[in-house]
DNA sequence: GTTGACTCTGTAGTTGGGTACGGGGTTGAC
DNA sequence: GTCAACCCCGTACCCAACTACAGAGTCAAC
C-alpha cells in the first residue's frame, strides 16, 4: 500500500505519515524496488490506534509510549493504566479551568443587562474598572 | 516607570512588553533622553486587563479589539458583549470536546478492572482491537 | 516515448504567545 | 571615572503537530 492510499484510507495528509516516520512513531516500512514506500493492510489499524489515541486527548509522545507498551510485557497494563489515568486528571484539570472562565464570562455578560450609563460598557468596565491607560 | 519595574508589577516578563509593542497592542510609550521606555502608571491597569482578558480565554487578537473597542462609541457595549458569547459558546465547545475524552477514556481504564487473559492488556486493547501492524 | 500523476528527499513555514541572546548604550551610586 | 545593573534593538528560538515546497525520480497508460 502506497502513501497516499494509507493516508486516504485514515483520513490523514500523506506528509503526515512521514512525520510520523521521522518520529518514530512509524516504523519505515519496506521499499518497493523503485524507492517507494509500500505498508502493510495493517498500518491502516496502527494509524487508527494512533488517531483514537489523540482524540482522547494523549499526545503523539503519549501515544508512542502507548504502542511500545503494546508490545511489551505483562506489566504493561499497569503502566498503559497509570498513563490513562494521568490523562484523566490532565482532562479534569483542563475542565475545571475552562469551566472557571467560562463562569467568569458569563457574569461579565449579564452586567450588559444591567441598566448603564449613557456609553459606558459595563462589560469592559467589569473586566477592570481603571481602564484610561497607554492607547 | 521603566520596562522591568511595570513587568515586575503585573508578574510578566519585560521581553513580553516589548512583544506586545510589537504586536500593537501596546502603544510605544514615550522615552527618555537616553532612549530608555518611559510607561505612565496608567500601563499598569492596562496590563492587569489584558491579562485578566486572557485569564478568560480571549486570545491576544480578542483583546486588542477589545481595547479598541473601549475606546470606541456607544456601539462598542455590543460589539464587546457579541465577542463574550462567541468565547462563551467556544469554551462550552471546548468543554464538552473535553468531557467527552473524559467518559471514554473512563470507561478504558474501567476495562482494567475487568478480569483478563495473561498478557493482553484490556485498555490497549480496547483503544484498537486489531494491533499487530508495522512497529 | 511521452505525458501526467504520483512519490521521493531535505528543508522551511505555520499557529500563538512568548523567551533568549548578543552586542551595544545608559544610568546612577560610589 | 568606573562599575554593576539596567535597557536598547534585531533576530532567532521554543512548543506541538503538522503542512508546504522545490527539484528530482518513478510508474503506468496510451
Amino acid at each position: 500500500m502506497r502513501t497516499s492510499e494509507l493516508a486516504g484510507q485514515v483520513g490523514v495528509n500523506a506528509e503526515t505519515l512521514r512525520y510520523y516516520e521521522r518520529r518514530g512513531l512509524l516504523n519505515e516500512p519496506p521499499r518497493t524496488s523503485g524507492g517507494y514506500r509500500d505498508y502493510p493492510p495493517t498500518a491502516v489499524d496502527l494509524l487508527r490506534f494512533i488517531k483514537r489515541a489523540q482524540e482522547l486527548g494523549f499526545t503523539l509522545d503519549e501515544v508512542e509510549e502507548l504502542l511500545h507498551l503494546d508490545s511489551g510485557g505483562p506489566d504493561s497494563c499497569d503502566v498503559a493504566r497509570g498513563l490513562a489515568e494521568h490523562r484523566q486528571a490532565d482532562l479534569e484539570r483542563r475542565i475545571r479551568d475552562l469551566q472557571r472562565m467560562h463562569d467568569s464570562l458569563a457574569d461579565l455578560v449579564a452586567t450588559c443587562d444591567r441598566p448603564r450609563a449613557d456609553r459606558s460598557c459595563a462589560l469592559l468596565e467589569a473586566i477592570d474598572p481603571h481602564t484610561e491607560a497607554t492607547r
